[in-house]
DNA sequence: GTCTATATAGGGATAGAC
DNA sequence: GTCTATCCCTATATAGAC
C-alpha cells in the first residue's frame, strides 16, 4: 500500500468520461475502423481527421486498445438490453420459445445502430484479442457470446438450435451485407422482409421428440 | 523492347508455381491468417513455423501481399466451379430458379474447404484492399462478388432476393460460426440440418406478381 | 535456394514545453 | 488540453555472401 499514493485520480480509468471531444474521437475511430479496419488505422489518421495531432489523443486514451474497448462497451450496452429480457427463463424450452421475440429485438437494434454492428462484424478479431489481454469486466455481457451460449445449450434440440443460428445469420448477413446489394430500398422495408423470412425459417421447424 | 531482355523468366510471375515448399508456405500462411489475421501475421512468424527465415520466403513471394493473392486464387477456382453452372441462364426467373441448386453446391464447398471460407470471411478486408491496388485479373471471378451481382439483379423480385441472401447468410454463419457452438456434431450432419433450414426458408417465399 | 545483415519506414507511446 | 520532438520497436523488403 506504500506505492501509488500520490495519484489524484484513478490510474487506469479514462480521464474525461463524458467529454465532447472524447466522443468525437470515438465516432471518428468508429468510422475509420469500419472503413479500413482497426489494425490498418493509425492514431495519426484518427488525429488528422479530427484536425489535431497524435499526442492529443493520448490525453484521452492511454492506449490505442482503449479506443477499441470503449467502442465495445457501446455494444455491451445493447447486448445487456437484449438479454435482460430473458433473465427469468431457465429451462431450455422456455429459452427456445423466447427466441423469436429476441430476434425481433435484435433486428431493431441492427437497424438502429448499423455502424456499431458493422464495427463488430468487421473488427471481430481485434475485439477477440483485447478480451484475452484484459479481463474487461464480465465476459458474458457481450451480445455475441450470450447468443453463442444460448445456441450451445444442450437442453434445446440440435435441429432447433441450428434453425436459431440460421435465423441470426440470415439477419446479420442480409442487413449488414452492404447497402448496394438491394439498391435504394429503405432500411425499414428491408428489415420487414428479413423479419418475415427469419420467422418462416423458425416456424417450419420439424417437431422432434424431447 | 530494349529493356528487360535479360530475364530468363517472367518478371512478376511467381517463381516456382508448383514447388512443394511454396505450397507449404501457403498452407502455413492460411493457418496463421485464420488464427491471427493477415495484418497481425508477420513474415517472420510464417518463416518460424516453417522452420526457416524471413528472407527465404522472399524467394518465393516478392511481397507479403502476393501470399494473400495466391490464397485468393484458390477461392477463385471454387467460385468459377460454382458459377459455371449458370453460364447459359439469362433471364431473372431462370437465375432465381437455379438458386437452390447453387446453394446446395455452395454448402458442399464450404464443408469441403472450411479453412478457405473461414479465411475469406475473417480476412475480408485485406482481400478487398488488394483488389484495389492490383487488378488481379477479372474481378468477377470472385464467388462473393458474383453472388452479390446475382442478388442485385433487378429482374428478380426484391422479396425473393432477400430470401436468397438470407439463405446464404444462414449457411455461412452457421457452418463457419465456430465448431464449439453445436458441440461435437459431425460436419455432415450439421450441413444437412442447415440445408433443410435454408430450403424451407426459400420454399416459403410468398408468390408475388411479376 | 537459403542465409546474415541491413536499409527504410511507420507505428505506438512518452516527455516536457506552452 | 494540446502541441513538438523524440524514443523504441517491429515490420516489410533488399543486397549480397555462401
Amino acid at each position: 500500500m506504500a506505492r501509488a499514493a500520490k495519484q489524484p485520480k484513478q490510474p487506469d480509468q479514462p480521464k474525461q468520461r463524458g467529454s465532447a471531444t472524447r466522443e468525437r474521437i470515438l465516432d471518428i475511430a468508429l468510422e475509420l475502423f469500419n472503413e479500413k479496419g482497426y489494425e490498418n488505422t493509425s492514431i495519426r489518421e484518427i488525429a488528422e481527421r479530427l484536425g489535431t495531432t497524435k499526442a492529443a489523443l493520448y490525453y484521452y486514451f492511454a492506449r490505442k486498445q482503449d479506443i477499441l474497448l470503449e467502442l465495445h462497451l457501446r455494444l455491451h450496452a445493447l447486448g445487456r438490453e437484449t438479454f435482460d429480457r430473458l433473465g427469468g427463463l431457465e429451462k431450455g424450452e422456455e429459452l427456445a420459445a423466447a427466441w423469436p421475440e429476441l430476434l425481433d429485438h435484435f433486428i431493431d437494434q441492427v437497424i438502429d445502430n448499423p455502424e456499431l454492428f458493422l464495427f463488430h462484424q468487421r473488427n471481430h478479431r481485434a475485439l477477440e484479442q483485447i478480451q484475452d489481454d484484459e479481463r474487461h469486466q464480465a465476459e458474458n455481457e457481450d451480445l455475441e457470446q450470450q447468443m453463442r451460449a444460448l445456441l450451445s445449450s444442450p437442453e434445446i434440440p440440435l435441429a432447433q438450435r441450428v434453425r436459431m443460428a440460421c435465423s441470426a445469420g440470415a439477419v446479420i448477413v442480409t442487413l449488414l451485407g452492404g447497402g448496394e446489394m438491394f439498391g435504394n430500398v429503405p432500411a425499414n422495408e428491408l428489415a420487414e422482409l428479413v423479419r418475415a423470412a427469419a420467422h418462416d425459417l423458425l416456424a417450419s421447424t420439424v417437431v422432434t421428440d424431447p
